[in-house]
DNA sequence: TCTGGGGTCCTAGGACCC
DNA sequence: TCTGGGGTCCTAGGACCC
């Protein structure tokens, strides 16, 4: 419920702030235990992931004595109790692990999938929130099984091309994702609530919280060293309506500067609406972000002294290092000068 | 029914390119 | 200047997730 109205019904509760870092530091935790289970390992948020033991069978045993080692762990290690889910998809083994929250562990057996699925809510399907679960409970659908007797067609016209696909599969169990490590992060962003004021906030006042939110957003950006090209002006007003606003430039950069410049052009040419229904929310993210390890090539030459293996596996290094690239191709650059043709010879 | 903060993905229109 | 066919990128809004 939301603090407002938890305040109301519970005037004298003790009410503290989070602390981000502590919750940071303990999911950091966490996620090495996963690490020292299995290097397959797709993080989805600050206290999920995905691990796929599939592989582990023959060194480390089945998948349920690997949740129930890892639940251990955790709470040995870090002292946090884990709801850990087993299934043969990543979609099953997330409802599961819904299902047996807080602290528990299920397995749903490979022949159960489909009796275990269909009596649930449709609400625990991925992808359906408020406003899907009102569209289909419209329809009469309830659960994830009468969700599956509808034709995919039927789905599509009901919520849309994407969602109706992906709510046909899942109903079906159908997922064949695969785990992915290496997934990056695609946007940075901060945003600040300013809550329901009698009066409008003044510009200055409004350009000072400007400021703040990009002075943290291009901090974390230069931390992780991830320099964006499009700034996104995210609005909240009064009446909960909401508006966003963006702007791309041409060279990704991290400079607070050049970030807060385009961040102002897009907050004066909301300046009508901001006036118009008062101000609530003002945040601003930074996506579009390259940087270390963005889709891409790097080459690196080297003139080549001594034995050519050792020379190249020097320079691989050296990619490795420096741009964190996750595939190599090494090559031989033949003749003298480069501005002659460079026949690249993999390997 | 209305806290706050951090994200992702999809859709659709428009400008532009060959 | 228009038509057809095949694309990309940007912008804005919306739904959803934790």
């Amino acid at each position: 419920m939301s603090g407002g109205q938890a305040r109301r019904l519970c005037p004298r509760a003790i009410v503290v702030p989070p602390r981000m870092a502590a919750y940071t530091a303990a999911s950091r935790a966490v996620f090495e235990v996963f690490h020292s289970t299995t290097p397959l390992v797709e993080g989805l948020s600050i206290d999920e992931a995905f691990l796929d033991v599939g592989g582990l069978r023959r060194i480390a045993g089945p998948a349920e004595a690997i949740a129930a080692r890892l639940r251990a762990e955790v709470a040995d290690r870090v002292g946090l109790p884990i709801t850990v889910g087993v299934a043969r998809t990543k979609f099953l083994a997330k409802v599961a692990s819904r299902v047996a929250k807080p602290d528990g562990l299920l397995v749903v057996a490979p022949e159960r999938e489909l009796e275990f699925l269909h009596p649930l809510p449709v609400r625990l399907l991925w992808g359906v929130g408020p406003v899907t679960a009102g569209k289909l409970h419209d329809v009469g659908v309830q659960t994830v099984g009468e969700v599956a007797a509808l034709s995919e067609s039927t789905l599509v016209t009901l919520v849309g091309a994407a969602a109706g696909r992906q709510l046909h599969a899942l109903s079906h169990n159908r997922d064949p994702r695969r785990v992915r490590t290496g997934v990056r992060r695609r946007s940075i962003g901060s945003q600040r609530a300013l809550g329901r004021r009698a009066r409008p906030l003044p510009p200055a006042e409004v350009d000072a919280i400007l400021v703040g939110l990009v002075d943290r957003v291009t901090r974390r950006m230069r931390a992780a060293d991830r320099p964006g090209r499009t700034v996104m002006l995210r609005l909240r007003f009064a009446d909960f309506t909401r508006a966003t606003r963006s702007h791309t430039v041409a060279n990704a950069t991290y400079s607070t500067e050049l970030i807060l410049a385009a961040a102002r052009a897009l907050l004066s040419d909301a300046a009508p609406m901001i006036s118009q229904r008062g101000l609530t929310l003002v945040g601003i993210a930074v996506g579009n972000l390259g940087g270390r390890g963005a889709d891409g090539a790097v080459q690196l030459l080297l003139p080549l002294e001594g034995a050519p293996s050792a020379a190249l596996d020097g320079a691989m290094d050296r990619i490795k290092d420096r741009f964190g690239a996750t595939a190599l191709t090494r090559g031989v650059l033949l003749g003298r000068d480069p501005g002659w043709e460079m026949p690249m010879l993999p390997d």
